[in-house]
RNA sequence: GGGCGAAUAGCUCAGUUGGUUAGAGCGCCUGCCUUACAAGCAGGAUGUCGGGGGUUCGAAUCCCUCUUCGCCCACCA
């Protein structure tokens, strides 16, 4: 009797209560989400020291716009990464932030409000938006402005909390951060004072690359050339002996800016001419001529104009030689208006005039006309197509124009600078290793520092004033600085220290610098950011510098490299150990999905159709750094592997698997075991090199094979059928297997693995150890299984081709084969028989290498 | 113009330092109600590993070269 009462506990597993008789994935991501925050699995816990802590440097998405499929694949893979560490016992800090810092959200709540920002008013504490945008844009202060772009990223960012819960990533929402708010502000500011203080940041007045639209300063790393249709104009300059020199040039309209002809100085046309003076046509400017390297002979004539500024290489030619400057284009992109006074003749004033204030499109079509009618064109303009630099946001070329801009060092001009930054790229592990070279051919082909300043409205202020001199002019030589203690400031709401508003812009008092930051200038301090440098060092101690830092590919120049940048002046370090570089996400035509090309699809929907664990199924199948195809077949597959979890596990544990089971003892069991530290130790060495898709390939395909042969070959003697010894090692073995595999596949699939895990166990799956194979005993020989179910294989096909079902009886099974293998085989026998439903089965050994299996079936009843 | 990556079954992709007959899933075909799962299960067919050379006993894998695609960079006359 007592061992009657025994086999009832044994077969009255725990989980019956909890595990419902249709398990199904509808409702687990509210189900759980709504557990792990009110059990706060995610929250950090700073008790822990930096050895004990993984921390990750989370990229803050853009908040206005939002967000896509190619979001949701690269952040699943920072939240397997994160889970594992989680699981491997590291303290995982990972934190969220929100990017609603710069154009995009400008120009949203521009069109949202129907306001725009003008710096120069007063800040109206009673503002209210109009109802609807009206017609005109009402002008607002930056405070009021600012304000406003809060207010309506704070909606935005709670559309995308809500969608990352509903993902699963393990974030810790208490620590979200937003690269506008009070803190992003004054940490970006006290970054940049103490740039300014070690002499990293000045200010220079310089030729710049400027949009023309948005009317601000771009620096080299917003850039893109794009391929555009122009036209080879053939102009003749007058040699002093009245003959002519032809240069080729695609800017007519810049004949006026022209400053200099240059030739290469090996180039025997033009050697003659170095030296002497030659005569614009049309506007009669006398100009030298002059040899740099850079000329190219092949190119067009040979010989090119310089003017003050066509494109970059005009700058270097400018800067090299030390020519005059003859700017003749506006900040609005206009010709300026006024005659320049390097044009001396009549008619080169009169000519100036029918280009003066005109866009470049209209005053190239009247420089034509008048180089036409002069005679100082010969031929017809010669289409050509070639590459132009626009501002990655813009759509009308950069010009360039000489303005005023803070910069700040970053290797462009400074070669020992620019070493130690090329070094800092070949310190950071980068995954996968090929990455890296982007960052390298970045920093070596840097050609200025890095211009810091925007005139624009919503970013975070440049935190320094100026003394206005007795005369009313600005001294920006000597700017004025606030105390650290004082940010975040804003100079165009705030006077300096010592000074009232009343004194702004008066002779004796001071003004504001008007412009913003670059918003990498914000995004470049992450880690400073969400980390707590300067404002809570002990958290700063314990988190930075951070292990992980997760991005896009495309951003490497801007957002990764000025992170290391920032890192490298203020902490002498990296800012992050190792980085995890994602792919993109191609349509199915294999170009880059979108939202300009009408193919995002949106995440919400993927994640209410398939289930949250499907959708990231698909993506961590995505290789690290490796751009992948958009596959909604792919989770379907997601889907159905989690309800295979789901029933599985059911069986499982139906059959009597539970923790603290007997001993494992026989020879299947251990083999499967044995298979499975394999797999573990696979996984575990994937995931420490940042592989997650390997990680769960192995398990994936471990699971399978698991559920389609395993299962089925135990099954029987997990009822009893053939003996309490045998029974109770399966049942070890099912719990185990089970127990290793959620944890496993706790990182893919949140939600499945912790339904699965509260049928049976305590605790939440997340916060379980990674399995080791410490944990079981892993002393089998794997070949025993696998053999086995080669010969059940082998029935099974027998079955299919006889038409019969699975269950149809095998009358006598002969194998013959390797007498090491039939040892095998003899060592499962009563599994196969029992699977295969073999009533008699004899092994013959023989001398082959393979063996053979000859099944006869019983007859059909 | 320089560089990085990719090219393997109809599709999406694995293939670790060279080593038997190149794999998986999907799709396709043939079957099966097998008390975990028919949104399931079992079985099957499917390849000049982009082309051409070379090294080697042996190459999807290493070397050279070419082609196509994607991307990064480049001073755009």
């Amino acid at each position: 009797m007592a061992v009657l009462t025994m086999e009832c506990m044994t077969h009255a597993p725990s989980a019956d209560s909890r595990m419902p008789d249709k398990p199904s994935l509808e409702g687990l991501e509210d189900k759980w989400s709504g557990v792990w925050e009110s059990e706060r699995t995610y929250r950090f816990d700073r008790s822990k020291t930096r050895d004990q802590i993984y921390s990750i440097d989370t990229p803050p998405p853009t908040v206005s716009g939002s967000l896509h499929v190619g979001h949701v694949f690269s952040y699943t893979h920072t939240d397997c990464i994160a889970r594992y560490q989680r699981m491997r016992g590291r303290e995982v800090f990972y934190p969220m932030g929100w990017d609603d810092n710069g154009l995009p959200t400008e120009r949203r709540v521009q069109n949202y409000f129907g306001v725009r920002c003008d710096p120069s008013l007063p800040y109206d504490p009673d503002f209210t938006p109009p109802e609807k945008p009206g017609k005109n844009q009402e002008a607002i202060s930056r405070r009021n402005f600012i304000e406003l772009c809060e207010q309506l990223t704070a909606e935005d960012e709670k559309v995308f909390e809500q969608l990352w819960r509903r993902l699963g990533l393990s974030v810790d929402w208490t620590m979200t951060y937003q690269t506008i708010d009070s803190n992003a502000r004054a940490t970006s500011q006290r970054a940049f004072l103490r740039n300014l203080a070690r002499g990293e940041a000045y200010q220079a007045e310089a030729p710049t690359l400027w949009d023309v639209t948005f009317r601000t300063a771009v620096a080299q790393a917003e850039l893109e050339d794009r391929e555009q249709a122009s036209a080879y104009h053939r102009l003749g300059f007058t040699r002093p002996d009245g003959e002519p020199v032809f240069i080729e040039t695609t800017r007519p309209e810049l004949l006026a800016a022209c400053v200099a002809l240059v030739a290469h100085p090996d180039d025997e046309r033009y050697q003659p001419l170095f030296g002497s003076t030659v005569t614009s046509p049309v506007f009669g400017v006398q100009v030298p001529v002059v040899a740099h390297q850079l000329a190219d002979p092949e190119k067009g004539s040979g010989i090119a104009m310089i003017c003050t500024f066509g494109d970059v290489t005009d700058v270097v030619w400018w800067r090299d030689l030390q020519l005059d400057t003859r700017p003749i284009l506006g900040w609005d992109g206009r010709i300026i208006r006024t005659t320049p006074d390097w044009i001396t003749t009549d008619s080169g004033k009169t000519a100036y005039e029918a280009i003066a204030g005109t866009t470049v499109f209209t005053a190239k079509k009247n420089m034509v006309e008048l180089l036409t009618e002069s005679g100082g064109m010969v031929g017809e303009p010669r289409p050509i197509t070639h590459p132009v630099k626009f501002y990655e946001k813009g759509d009308k070329p950069l010009e360039i124009v000489t303005t005023r801009q803070w910069y700040l060092s970053n290797g462009g001009r400074d070669l020992k600078l620019r070493d130690e930054l090329l070094a800092r790229g070949e310190e950071l592990n980068w995954h996968p290793s090929h990455m890296r070279v982007r960052y390298s051919t970045w920093v070596e082909g840097l050609n200025s520092d890095w211009l810091v300043s925007r005139q624009r409205f919503f970013g975070v202020p440049i935190p320094v004033w100026y003394p206005v001199d007795a005369d009313g002019q600005p001294q920006y030589d000597s700017p004025i600085v606030p105390e650290e203690s004082a940010l975040p400031v804003d100079p165009s709401a705030e006077a300096p220290a010592g000074f009232d508003e009343s004194q702004r812009g008066e002779p004796g008092g001071f003004v504001g610098d008007p412009d913003i930051m670059d918003t990498w200038a914000t995004s470049s301090l992450t880690p400073q950011i969400a980390g707590g440098w300067a404002t809570d060092e002990d958290l700063w101690q314990r988190v930075a510098p951070m292990d992980l830092r997760p991005q896009a590919h495309e951003i490497i120049r801007t957002w990764l490299f000025s992170t290391v940048v920032r890192s490298h002046l203020e902490d002498d370090r990296l800012p992050f150990s190792d980085t995890a570089i994602s792919g993109w996400i191609l349509d199915p035509d294999r170009k880059k999905m979108s939202k300009s090309k009408g193919n995002v699809v949106t995440p919400n929907d993927l994640l209410v159709e398939f289930g949250s664990d499907a959708v990231r199924y698909w993506a961590a199948s995505g290789r690290p750094g490796t751009d992948t195809a958009y596959e909604p077949q792919q989770m379907k597959i997601g889907r159905r592997l989690a309800i295979k979890i789901l029933n599985a596990s059911k069986f499982a544990l139906m059959l009597g698997a539970q923790p603290d089971a007997a001993t494992v003892t026989e020879p299947i069991d251990k083999a499967m075991l044995t298979e499975l530290a394999t797999t573990v130790k696979q996984a575990t060495d994937a995931f420490e090199a940042y592989n997650y898709a390997k990680a769960l390939e192995v398990t994936e395909t471990f699971f399978w094979s698991f559920c389609d042969d395993y299962i089925e070959l135990v099954k029987e003697r997990a009822h009893g059928a053939h003996g309490e010894a045998g029974a109770e090692s399966a049942k070890a073995a099912l719990a185990t297997a089970l127990s290793v595999q959620l944890r496993l596949f706790a990182p893919f699939l949140p939600f499945v693995t912790e339904e699965v895990w509260s049928w049976w166990q305590s605790g939440l799956v997340h916060r379980q150890s990674w399995p080791t194979t410490d944990e079981f005993t892993a002393d089998g020989d794997p070949a025993v299984l696998a053999d086995t179910a080669t010969a059940l294989t082998a029935v099974r096909k027998a079955k299919s081709e006889a038409k019969r079902s699975m269950r149809a009886e095998v009358e006598n099974l002969v194998i013959t084969g390797p007498a090491v293998t039939l040892e095998r085989i003899e060592s499962g026998k009563t599994d196969l028989c029992a699977a295969g439903r073999v009533n008699d089965l004899t092994l013959t050994p023989a001398e082959s290498t393979e063996i053979t299996v000859d099944v006869t079936l019983a007859d059909e009843e």
